[in-house]
DNA sequence: TGTACATCAGTGAACGCGCGTTCACTGATGTAC
DNA sequence: TGTACATCAGTGAACGCGCGTTCACTGATGTAC
């Protein structure tokens, strides 16, 4: 990206090349490391090597900063939700429960990103209209595989907007859980991310075939189902 | 609680009576109005009224501080799914649905309460045990009403820690949503306090009635059903 | 190809601020005798 | 009932700090001629 290479004691050229996104790269690795609370301005720019008014160049404000890697999150979130859905035939119960472990699996594995979109860190999303755009996009690709589902008899139906919302909430909640390490192993470390991923599957599983028209299995319960 | 009337512009006696609390409610006061991100504690103490020091005569630090109102949190959020429990017949899915409505009315009427327990401003509950414990205390209530519906039959089982974790994911999930102001009215207002509770308990009535071993009317969709 | 000049990315010093925590203290309380 | 004294809750000044943001600047780039 920068035109020298910065290896070899060359001295770093005075343009950067790519401050915005270094500065938002940097910032990811800041929260990886100490997390929201800690997060400042100068640190993100001592990270990535510039004085700490070079910011201002890239961004009006540490909120805007933050606003724009919200808004790369949510377009993450999407892009993960619409691939995990692509990799399936197209049936609504089994497209749903895709979106679902997408949501998840995109949350676990960036948990940065997760924290600067529902942390709290952005005091109102409506000063940064691409954010908010970016956001609705993402909700809306699980609101309309539910909605497809309904109106093609797949879901049950009570009104749409309480099966999107519930469809949010389980997987919201079990990323956020599992990120926040709520959701964990019996002595308190974080599940490891293959188990993160197992979970959001039967999770996802157990919640889209309760919402199926018609009982997987026929209508008696699953064929795992026995009572200890 | 204080010996002498505070009203009449008799000066505030020496001795408070009981700071402690006093601390915890101005702290409350003070995350209604601006969140946890512009919390000090020195704004804590004066809007208690006292210097800025008192603070440290009853708590060891800011977290501490934190971690006793998320510890008093987490009882508060222990009892309401208690009382809405025991307020139901001895029946697992109803029992399971009440303890979700519970979680979520816990939720949407204390939002500085949810800040705290969940907000990350805790590095680590591990320093406070009566904390892990109060919050090991509430999850338990939620995963045991699950365990009982799986042991007498009544709710579907693949293993109950799925199950377990899809219940908890689901109203804190719903929880975190609403009081976030992310699942909200279709112009961007937050939800009503009426309209949350009538979307809890539709989600939470979606969610377990999914996962009854039968479906409340028989075999067929719930009576609502209809394709639009 | 060479030069003047506008543009703009990054610098470094400075502003003003409020923070968490510590400390030596003072005022009030209650208990032993 | 009265007094000495230990205890402890609250005070106010101070420490040291890093923060977000602004400003006049300088170095680099690229374009018009």
């Amino acid at each position: 990206m920068s035109p020298l290479s910065t290896s070899g004691r060359r001295k770093r050229p005075y343009h950067h090349g790519d401050l915005r996104q270094a500065l938002l790269d940097a910032t990811l690795e800041l929260l990886a490391d100490s997390g929201l609370r800690d997060l400042s301005l100068r640190a993100v720019a001592r990270h990535a090597g510039v004085s700490h008014a070079a910011s201002y160049r890239h961004f009006a404000s540490k909120e805007s900063l933050l606003a724009a890697l919200a808004e790369q999150g949510f377009r993450m979130l999407g892009q993960a939700m619409s691939a995990a859905m692509q990799a399936q035939a197209d049936e609504p119960v089994a497209r749903l429960q895709a979106a679902g472990v997408g949501y998840v699996s995109f949350g676990v594995q960036h948990p940065q990103h997760l924290q600067v979109m529902f942390g709290g860190a952005i005091g109102s999303f409506e000063h940064y209209p691409q954010l908010v755009e970016a956001a609705r996009a993402a909700y809306a690709l699980l609101a309309d595989v539910v909605r497809n589902g309904i109106e093609r008899g797949a879901l049950r139906a009570k009104d749409a907007q309480t099966v999107q919302a519930a469809a949010w909430a389980i997987v919201h909640g079990l990323t956020q859980l599992m990120a926040g390490g709520q959701l964990c192993q019996s002595d308190g470390a974080p599940l490891p991310l293959a188990q993160q991923l197992a979970l959001a599957r039967s999770v996802t599983a157990l919640f889209s075939e309760g919402l199926a028209a018609q009982r997987p299995t026929g209508r008696r319960p699953t064929a795992k189902t026995g009572v200890s």
